[in-house]
Parts: C-alpha cells; sequence; structure tokens
DNA sequence: AAGGTCCATGACAGTCACTGACATCAAGAG
DNA sequence: CTCTTGATGTCAGTGACTGTCATGGACCTT
C-alpha cells in the first residue's frame, strides 16, 4: 500500500465531472472537487493546469489517434479520403462511451468557458491534421481546409449520435455527414 | 464638457491592445489597461465582461454584416453561394484596416485564451450563419455543415490576407480560398 | 537492516481576475 | 431650483492559480 491512494488524476477528472453536473461548472469550487477526490487543492493543479483542462485529459490521445489514421491512408487516397479513414478510426473509440460522451457534453455545452475550451481542442486537432497531409504532400490551402472539413463534420455526426434515440452507430452517422457535407460544396 | 472624458469604451480597448502588445497578455493587469485610460479597474469591467472581451468588440457587427448579406442572396442561390456573399460584404469591412487587423490578430495568436475567445465568436458566427440558411429553407445539416464551411474559407484567406505583403485584395484572396475548398470536397 | 534519495502530496502565503454594495456628482428634466 | 439619472469611484470580498518549503512512505544502495 502506498503513501497515498492511486489514480489521483482519475479520481480528480471523475470528481469534477460529477460536481459539474449536480451545482454546474461555476457554482463548483475547485477545492471541493479535490475534497471530494481526497485530495487538496494545490494537488488539482498539479495534475490539471486549470479548472476546465480537467474534462479534456483524452483530448491528445484522440488527436495521436486521428493523425494515426490519416498517416496510414493508401499514399493515392485524396485528401478527403485520408481524412475519411481518419474519421472512421475516432469514431470506433466512442462506440461503447456514449453514457460517459452525454454527460460530459451536457456539461460542456452548459458553459461557455467549457465550449472554448473544447473549440481549442478541436482546433488543435484541426492544425495537426492539416500538417499531416502536408506530410502526404497535400499543398496549403487544401491541406488546411481539408483538415477544418473533417474536424466539422465529425462534430456534425457526434452531435447528432448524442442526440439520437438508443442504438445509432456513430460511425455510420459520420459518414452520412460527411457524404451531406460533400453534397453541399458541391453547391447542392 | 462632461464629468468624464468621452468614449471611456474605446479608450479601454486602445490601451488594452497597446498594453497587450507591448507586455503581452499575461503580464497586463486589468489595473493597468483602465489607469493608462484614465480609469479604474471596476469601470473596466462595467464596459467589458473580462480581460479578453476587451479584444473583441466588434465581433457583434461583424456577425449582423455576415448574416444580412446572406439573408439578401438571391432566393434561389445555392446554400455555398449565399455564404459566398456573405464572405464578400465581409471581406470589404476589413479592406482599409490591414494594420490594426495585424496588431490585433499577433496579439491574440500569442495567447492560448484569447485564440479561445477568438475562436467562440467564429463559432457563434457560424450558429447564426446555419440559422439563417435554414431560415433560407436550407435543412440540416446541410444548413451547419455550409456554415462551418464559410467561417473556415474566410479565415484562411483572412489569415493570408495578413501573412501578404503589400496591397493583396482581401476579398480576392476569400475568393480563391472558397475555389480551393470546393475543389478539396470535391475530391481534388 | 540502516541510511539516503525520490517524489507525490500537504501547508501556507500571495497575486490578480472578477463581483456586489454603496457613495459621488455633473447633466438634463421638470 | 430641485430631483432624478447614470457613469464613475471606493472598498471589501471570493475564488482561480502560483511559488515555496515541509513531510513521509517507497525504493535503492550498501
Amino acid at each position: 500500500m502506498g503513501r497515498w491512494q492511486p489514480n489521483a488524476r482519475e479520481r480528480l477528472a471523475e470528481a469534477a465531472l460529477e460536481l459539474y453536473g449536480e451545482r454546474g461548472y461555476e457554482q463548483t469550487t475547485v477545492a471541493e472537487i479535490a475534497k471530494r477526490a481526497g485530495l487538496t487543492e494545490r494537488t488539482f493543479f498539479r495534475h490539471y493546469a486549470d479548472k476546465r483542462e480537467v474534462l479534456f485529459g483524452g483530448a491528445g490521445e484522440l488527436e495521436d489517434l486521428f493523425v494515426r489514421a490519416v498517416t496510414g491512408a493508401s499514399a493515392d487516397a485524396a485528401p478527403i479520403e485520408a481524412v475519411a479513414a481518419g474519421l472512421d478510426a475516432v469514431s470506433e473509440v466512442f462506440a461503447d462511451r456514449r453514457a460517459f460522451a452525454r454527460a460530459r457534453h451536457a456539461v460542456i455545452t452548459a458553459n461557455a468557458e467549457l465550449k472554448e475550451r473544447e473549440l481549442i481542442k478541436l482546433a488543435s486537432l484541426s492544425t495537426a491534421l492539416a500538417g499531416t497531409l502536408r506530410g502526404r504532400g497535400v499543398p496549403e490551402p487544401a491541406a488546411s481546409l481539408a483538415a477544418e472539413a473533417g474536424v466539422a463534420v465529425f462534430r456534425v455526426g457526434f452531435e447528432r449520435w448524442l442526440a439520437a434515440p438508443g442504438d445509432r452507430d456513430l460511425t455510420g452517422l459520420v459518414r452520412e455527414a460527411l457524404t451531406e457535407f460533400r453534397a453541399v460544396a458541391a453547391g447542392g
């Protein structure tokens, strides 16, 4: 047995999501989160840079996954097709986490500061994707535009998945969003 | 002569942009901004909700302008064409403000918190555009996707304009970005 | 086993963004 | 001339976040 309970970081993230859900983000103090996790406020800030970041621990892994899938797409795939491969990979990860995704999404959409943080994570993802596409030989601004398109398509598909009843498949909804997107861009 | 100097709000915005540029956003306190504007910290917060918002006073007008142009596009224009009309209208506004736009953009890109605020303003613009498109009879998710596309295209064109030497025309750069975008979506 | 180092955490004081409550005083209304 | 209005000042308070030093179990060395 260690001197402290294990998984301090995860306990903090859990406590934060619960409290943000129960009372709202602004009505929750960091001291309360730390207390529920059996830690102190100071320790919270050693694990998370600020009060928002505690909800975004997985953003880095998601970005890596998306980038790897795009990198791994066949060399002759068009930019939008490489992005589509990334969309499939990312969609799979969420398949069995809809309850968690819904709780987290509800908390985030209820607060402007949290929305800001989510947007900058998506922007970071977009930047990483654009870089990956350039690495595949896609010139600018096509790389940036394809990356932005991919993120927009994922977001639309993801939100429809969260709103959908029962057993709709995220991968399918994201693919539908991509198809719609291409029709719109074509002038449909 | 009033009891106070006029244009307190504008003086605060000017002082803030100067100080953020000179020392950086984080190294500037609200008390310093207020002092340079000849006011107190408390008065700063009566004009701007927070330390970031002072750089985004014009966001509302820009959104209105964009929305009005899309609303005014010919009734049989495709969604992406209506958005293009909005892009033209917004581009015009910036034509003679490149120096200011550059200073502001440099400050914003130098700081993550300011980037977050910029992103949420663009997201708000996107949401407003999507609503306007739905008002024109465009169904979801086409409306949201066309709106996101419009904002992405503007941002790419805008950044190229800021980076470009001399006398490049913003309207032209944004139109080029739109053309490239449509090619990418088509699978080019 | 004794001693030494490591490192996650605690304790505590401090800065600054932001808010609520109340006071002030020129300008305009009547 | 008086009254009301509204932008500003003053002041006290909360909470996010940081720097610094102390603590003590785990692990390593001998």
